[in-house]
DNA sequence: CTTTGGTGCTAAATCGAATCAGCACCTGTG
DNA sequence: CACAGGTGCTGATTCGATTTAGCACCAAAG
């Protein structure tokens, strides 16, 4: 290194021992050595006085753990949530003494590749392969032999790497739950995906929102008195399968498949006449930053991205063994929290269906 | 390392030739150790089929320089603009075959002095100290011992580490040159800051775009018709400084000294029915989200946050060794682009004030 | 026939920590 | 008093590349 940095062999020598006894005081194993406690004493002030770091490049050489891991990601930059989930491994990274390589490979299979061997190449402990949204990928090769971990995505074919994707089943159940204790019952529409299965082509998302929201619907005996679906989830398909809606029933309740959907969904409920949530209540989907934008804000269920990269690290570092031994395949999924605003009015106890009214 | 990765004995091996031979010959310098074509040729070879790819941890231990730089930033999540300073970072690394460790301080001048530390201890060639917003910072002890560069900020304290700072001085003539090469001239106003030093405490861009602005207008032999300062930047107060410097005045043009002030000054100008740009132009600084967002779009010089991030890498690699033997301190300024909306009206040829005018 | 000088390569040391294999020394037992 | 067994430590090797020192061979020169 550039200065003189304070090697093993300083403390080592300014304490009067072997390397080796100074080596197993500082990790902690004297007893293993059967170290003496004056030894160790001498050894422990030798190396804070002298300010003593272990070079964890030498460390790495010989014992293979480097305390560090590699995170790959589709993108780093274009939005907040890629920004989340790089801040919860990073967090999660500092709190077991790892350090975190980045790298974006926006989109590009051979720089993933490059990505990948790069970081082999300076002995990460392991790496974390990030999607920005929620889908299936193509494993590549130069992750298959080492610890992996599979972020916001699930592996497209066969194989032993664990995956940290949120909840969606679950969340929509949750969408559901918020409805009916707000005494919605009847009169719930979907806008975004219909059953069985008309959902956007590759969303693993709509799939299973929509199965947690019929599961949940049926649990309850309940179901959805209309259903659009969308060709994609932005505000402008929202907004024209909404008034399709609209045209065949008046729903008490919308449940729309993401933030972007509901955006466009509320311009067409004003366009009816319609007030939110005084005729009709909205949840949704994702917790964008313009779901506490607009007004009403938006009743919604947040993608958990801190959650999601904290998780990363974690299933990394514990899990990985044991997941290569037996071939199993684990998904962990993350829960995706409720984020109650004012986008879902409360039905009176009578729990009868309310044709309209806004009491000031 | 986990399985059986190739080494550099492999190669020599089954290239028939010693270590010495194979290493001359992979790291191109066969000539100094006049290698035969022959012998090299079998090395590349047998290099190639075995898949060998060197190992950088040892090479890091040995050579002390590792192709991997520590990028230190006090925010990384929150706002896109830290987004594209660690882009444009991480491709400039990626064009030089460096990797890059990321780390988030969130202020905290301990993390700080930690995370510095945690790199060195892996052999990083160099660290860059990001922050999120242009200010003065004081360098960390842990930083002076090795290559650095500040990234968005400048030393308070005189030290030989380069900076790479936008450059906010040519930036205020250039907003300037814009008003004046639509023909205002004569009744600029300023939101924000007013000369020769009312502006916000601390801020550098305050300082550097007023005297920017100074000169430029000095140097066309004009002047501001009036200046209204804020206490910060956000667009209440930019509502209200323009609401008063309107009582005092009827400018053609004003020069907002960020896009949150621009906001504001928008809605002032709107509720004293004034439109923009055609009773009034605004020009702006940072070229933030909103204002794409706003309607007219704002006219406004952007902070190159992507080329920033770029600069510094390139900073590190290619400057820091002669900076460090002669003491002199260096500040890069990296342009700030004008991006031209449709804020700023072009007055007619006769280059007179115009009082009001919106033909259609 | 020895020396000089160039050519083409190899052996061994090195970076800093981890770790295997032992080596003195002491105490207690038969 | 020989010997087992425990205590408290050290020397040397290893990880994988880079790099210094130097060896063997051959041709030309003296």
């Amino acid at each position: 290194m550039g200065t003189n940095r304070v090697t093993l062999a300083d403390v080592a020598r300014s304490a009067g021992v072997s390397q080796t006894a100074a080596s197993f005081v500082l990790s902690g194993r004297r007893k293993e050595m059967r170290i003496s406690a004056e030894v160790e004493a001498r050894v422990l002030r030798a190396a804070s006085e002298a300010g003593y770091r272990p070079n964890i490049v030498s460390r790495s050489l010989r014992t293979g753990t480097s305390h560090t891991i590699g995170f790959v990601s589709d993108t780093v930059a274009t939005t907040p949530f890629a920004g989340h989930l790089i801040w919860g491994a990073l967090d999660a990274a500092r709190d077991r003494g790892h350090l975190l390589f980045i790298g974006e490979t926006e989109g590009d299979p051979d720089l993933e590749q490059q990505l990948i061997e790069a970081m082999h190449d300076r002995g990460v402990d392991g790496i974390i392969l990030a999607s920005m949204y929620t889908r299936k990928i193509a494993v590549p090769k130069a992750l298959m032999d080492r610890p992996a971990v599979l972020l916001n995505a699930v592996p497209a074919t066969r194989t032993w790497i664990p995956s940290v994707v949120p909840d969606e089943v679950d969340a929509g159940r949750t969408v559901v739950r918020v409805l009916l204790d707000a005494g919605h019952r009847d009169a719930i529409g979907l806008i975004g995906a219909a059953p069985p299965n008309r959902v956007p082509k590759d969303s693993l998302a709509a799939v299973q929102r929509l199965q947690g929201i019929t599961e949940a619907l049926h649990d309850a005996g309940a179901d959805v008195v209309a259903a659009v679906p969308c060709p994609d989830w932005q505000p402008d398909a929202g907004y024209d399968a909404t008034r399709q809606l609209l045209k065949k029933t008046r729903p008490s309740a919308l449940i729309c498949f993401n933030d972007r959907v509901s955006l466009g969904a509320y311009q067409a409920l004003a366009d009816a006449g319609l007030d939110v949530p005084a005729d009709v209540s909205v949840v949704s989907f994702d917790d964008d930053l313009m779901a506490s934008w607009v007004r009403p804000q938006l009743t919604t269920v947040a993608l958990p991205h801190y959650e999601l990269g904290r998780a990363a690290i974690n299933v990394l570092l514990d899990e990985d063994q044991q997941q290569r031994s037996n071939g199993e395949p684990s998904i962990h999924r993350i829960p995706m929290p409720l984020r109650e605003r004012d986008s879902v009015r409360r039905l009176t106890a009578s729990k009868h269906r309310v044709r309209a009214a806004a009491p000031a």
